[in-house]
DNA sequence: GCCGTCACG
DNA sequence: ACGTACGTGACGGCA
């Protein structure tokens, strides 16, 4: 699989360039040959693909022929050799395999001790690239828009039963062969569409193999110390009992904490709190609003407080240990593909990117996350992802001689705003450099960087206007990344990852400036996601081509997380470090952190 | 099923 | 006059 070297060193940065119009920095390296492709899909018992046994395969390989192959059907003839069988041709490296969700059906598979191999097709992926701001990309919906077809759901085969397993034979197979078929036929055509909007780089050197890193990190999923975790559940228990009485005795009476519309009658009614904000349902009770009445009273200090151990609680401490597998022992999240407008992952069931990190309640719960036996945990993250892309992609000389010098960009940011030597920026500077810095790279706008700062938006217009005078090179890019939007209905990442921001001419002020900072803020995003995807088929690639026992376990957008033997730390510490940071070569270089230990919370 | 809220990058 | 920082997912309340 030497292609996934394309994106490394491909071609020199162009500073000049700000979008890039042309799709890619690097060249297509061949079509994938026409071999005769497999089409096939999964039926199985449920929705955990972990756990869910295998009820029939649907196979195609040519338009009009399309088969289903019982296995494990209720009633009826089932085929015991079947999968023996189609082991062959599914691990058969030189068969392409076409299908729609083809994570899904992978690994449905290895629960059968099937591991498919071989060039993937898969076109849900075709459709998420081809448009990703649509919210649904099911195969009911992509039939509909590019074969025109209104496919029979899932749903109304399976009726009232339980199981696919029970659906009487021929429903199953005109059900099943016709998914395999229609992804068969869906194949040529959304190829057809990446290679005209100059997305089949992506699809066949990001997107396919990133499908077989994925599948491996659901599979191997993360150990978690279930008892530790029943402890703070009942530690928690303790301290909200404690907090809800101090409400209750403060507020005068007991209400229910967790409805914002009640803690409204009694903070804006009862206690004659002055309401700050409004939602589109009433007064805000937030937390910029409770911090704010917290100077004033002390129930919104509490309510504070209790939000906090609340959401921990039932969010990860009590959720966490229901969603431990039992065959596994470990909590298997699910990676998406095709969720985000600009090209990152999500994670669910559970999210595993949200996780706490700040606080003392944040470190307990990493801690939870630990190593297996003979194991520890690595952690490396890209220092600073998002700005060092902007200084490449907007050539800013400023920024790029910051981050060639490796200098603390927030300390360099404020000696900027305030025209004041690095000896002299203050911690309070600093703090308002940083969020300059996030505002930038979100779109920056006085109102929102005001709103950031608690301060005036003709303060914060100030701050924005020194920024501006410092990096006329970012200014640059904001101006040129939002009229390329106007003109083309679109913007690309630095590596052609295309989002059409369909609002960029909109009539309506607030729509328009929306679009513009959306405008702004994909390619920079979206470029960091497609520059961890890199690293990661590349580290998955290593570890297999090193057979090194390590293994890839979490993406938190900007950080991996991995499980290595402790016999493998250095080598692994070495490769993971070398891959991220070469993932691609910028003119701002890349820099990573990496650290470890027995848990998460170690490691970070 | 939507809303507000809040956890993360 | 309005109302905005970018991207997610999960929870409880409420209609």
């Amino acid at each position: 699989m030497e292609q996934f070297s394309l994106f490394k060193n491909s071609k020199e940065p162009e500073t000049e360039q700000t979008v890039s119009e042309t799709p890619s920095n690097s060249p297509i390296a061949h079509s994938p040959s026409p071999v005769t492709c497999l089409s096939f899909d999964i039926e199985a018992t449920g929705r955990n693909p972990i756990s869910d046994s295998i009820v029939g395969i649907a196979l195609c390989k040519e338009k009009g022929k399309a088969y289903y192959v019982p296995i494990r059907h209720a009633h009826g003839t089932n085929i015991p050799d079947a999968l023996n069988i189609l082991k062959e041709v599914l691990e058969d490296e030189s068969i392409p395999k076409v299908g729609h969700n083809l994570k899904y059906d992978i690994l449905i598979l290895r629960q059968e001790g099937i591991h498919v191999k071989g060039r993937l097709y898969d076109t849900m992926l075709a459709s998420y690239l081809l448009n990703p701001n649509k919210p649904d990309h099911s195969l009911e919906n992509v039939c509909l828009e590019y074969l025109f077809y209104k496919k029979r759901p899932f749903t109304e085969v399976l009726g009232k039963r339980h199981s696919f397993s029970e659906v009487p034979i021929d429903d199953a197979t005109q059900y099943a062969a016709e998914d395999a078929e229609l992804a068969m036929e869906l194949k040529d055509i959304l190829f057809e569409k990446l290679k005209k909007e100059g997305l089949e780089d992506l699809y066949f050197n990001m997107e396919m193999p990133l499908i077989y890193v994925l599948t491996d990190m659901e599979e191997i999923g993360v150990r978690i110390n279930k008892e530790r975790l029943e402890e703070l559940s009942k530690e928690l228990d303790r301290e909200l009992g404690i907090i809800e009485s101090m409400i209750y005795a403060i507020a005068g009476e007991s209400f229910n904490i967790n409805s914002p519309q009640q803690l409204q009658k009694i903070l804006f009614e009862k206690l004659g709190l002055k309401p700050l904000k409004k939602t589109k349902t009433g007064y805000s009770t937030g937390v910029d609003v409770l911090e704010e009445l917290s100077k004033t009273h002390q129930l919104p200090a509490e309510m504070l407080n209790y939000r906090t151990l609340y959401k921990l609680k039932t969010t990860y401490v009590d959720a966490l240990p229901k969603l431990i597998d039992k065959k596994t022992g470990r909590i298997h999240s699910s990676f998406n593909q095709t969720v985000t407008a600009t090209g990152r992952l999500s994670s669910s069931e559970p999210n595993l990117q949200n996780i706490p990190i700040r606080g003392e309640w944040g470190t307990k719960i990493r801690e939870v996350f630990i190593a297996d036996k003979g194991c520890i945990l690595i952690s490396a993250d890209y220092s600073q992802i998002e700005l060092r892309i902007l200084a490449h992609i907007s050539g800013d000389k400023g920024l790029i001689d910051a981050f060639s010098k490796d200098i603390d960009i927030h300390t360099r940011t404020a000696t900027e705003l305030f025209n004041i030597p690095k000896e002299s920026v203050t911690e309070e500077m600093r703090r308002i450099a940083k969020t300059v810095n996030f505002g930038v790279v979100y779109g920056i706008s006085p109102f929102g960087l005001s709103e950031a700062l608690n301060i005036t938006p003709k303060e914060a217009a100030t701050y924005i206007e020194q920024y501006f005078n410092k990096h006329d090179g970012v200014k640059n890019y904001m101006d040129d990344a939002v009229k390329m939007a106007r003109e083309n209905g679109y913007v690309r990442t630095l590596m052609g990852r295309k989002r059409p921001i369909p609002e960029i001419n909109s009539h309506n002020t607030n729509i328009r400036q929306q679009a513009e900072r959306l405008a702004i803020n994909t390619p920079i995003q979206g470029t960091a996601a497609d520059l961890i995807k890199i690293a990661m088929i590349n580290i998955w690639q290593r570890l297999k081509e090193g057979n090194l026992k390590t293994r890839m376990i979490l993406q938190i957008h900007d950080e991996l997380l991995f499980e290595v033997p402790e016999t493998e730390l250095e080598p692994a510490k070495k490769l993971i470090t070398h891959e991220m940071e070469n993932a691609l070569s910028l003119s701002a270089p890349l820099k990573v952190d990496i650290g470890w230990g027995k848990n998460w919370a170690e490691a970070h």
